[in-house]
DNA sequence: GTAATGTCTACAGTAACTATAGGTTCAAGA
DNA sequence: TCTTGAACCTATAGTTACTGTAGACATTAC
């Protein structure tokens, strides 16, 4: 049974805007789908299996070229699977990074909080420590590419 | 002793790029250093400290917004330090946010690596996970704000 | 002195959406 | 059946926080 979905439906179903499903489709990486007679977009349940996919590997931070770059690859099942996994090998050292990296942040933050008693701003050490890197317990000086 | 620092030297120790400086001031995060006799902005101790200081905070994680908010606190030192406080404990719960998430996400993505292992795709599990969201093991549906 | 590097302005581009305006279509209630 | 309000349509502009490019001028190193 094929089920017709709204543009509204897909969109609440997968877990992100309207506007962010016609945007999918402008870039390419939904087909266009049919319309209705009133010139609405008419999606069934392949439509949603693959933006769901999409939304999913957007939750765990894929960028969208890796996105299609899996997608293509899904399209052509019989290469070996190397590729696929080199892309999740790849996003998963990222997110150790970015782990290791709001481990820091925390510490750093509940510092300063602590810091921070109700007094002045001149005595507080919020912002002191802001200013002074030094301070600061991590020196990873990288900007995250993607955050 | 008030050393003079090119954009570059400041960028450098800041940790950025110097069209970011550029950028800081154009947006007015930075007030406008004055020129050499070339026409090239000129930098003191006191413009890279509030330079370390944004960039600081932007590794930290704070949007530029609540680091405007933290700079125009610190201009008038009387105020209580309540305001600076809250900043930080809202930049805390959301780094917390992030590093729970965070984990969840590893986790999978270890789970999908641990799944394929150099077949082919059509048996690859990293497309299957990524497709069915019911495999994921976290619910949490809501889309990060500032990535 | 010249070559390489650094800086200048101005503007365009990036990712990944998000919002708005001004219109059409659809579904439900009176 | 009419109407009203929600959902949909296109097109375009705006968002955040930068990053990159072009073409010209300045500074530094050899």
């Amino acid at each position: 049974m094929a089920h017709d979905l709204t543009i509204g439906r897909i969109a609440e179903a997968a877990g992100c805007k309207v506007q962010t499903v016609r945007y999918y489709e402008q870039i390419g990486l939904i087909p266009a789908p049919p319309r209705s007679s009133g010139n609405q977009r008419v999606y069934d349940d392949s439509a949603l299996h693959r933006l769901t996919f999409i939304r999913h590997a957007r939750e765990l931070g894929f960028p969208l070229q890796a996105i299609r770059d899996l997608i293509s690859l899904s399209d052509d099942p019989n290469q070996p699977c190397d590729a696929a996994d080199a892309i999740a090998k790849a996003q998963l050292s990222e997110v150790d990074r970015r782990i290791h990296r709001l481990h820091a942040l925390r510490h750093e933050l509940e510092r300063m909080i602590e810091q921070c008693r109700g007094g002045r701003i001149a005595d507080c050490r919020v912002l002191e420590v802001l200013s002074d890197h030094s301070l600061c317990e991590t020196d990873d000086h990288s900007t995250p590419k993607e955050r």
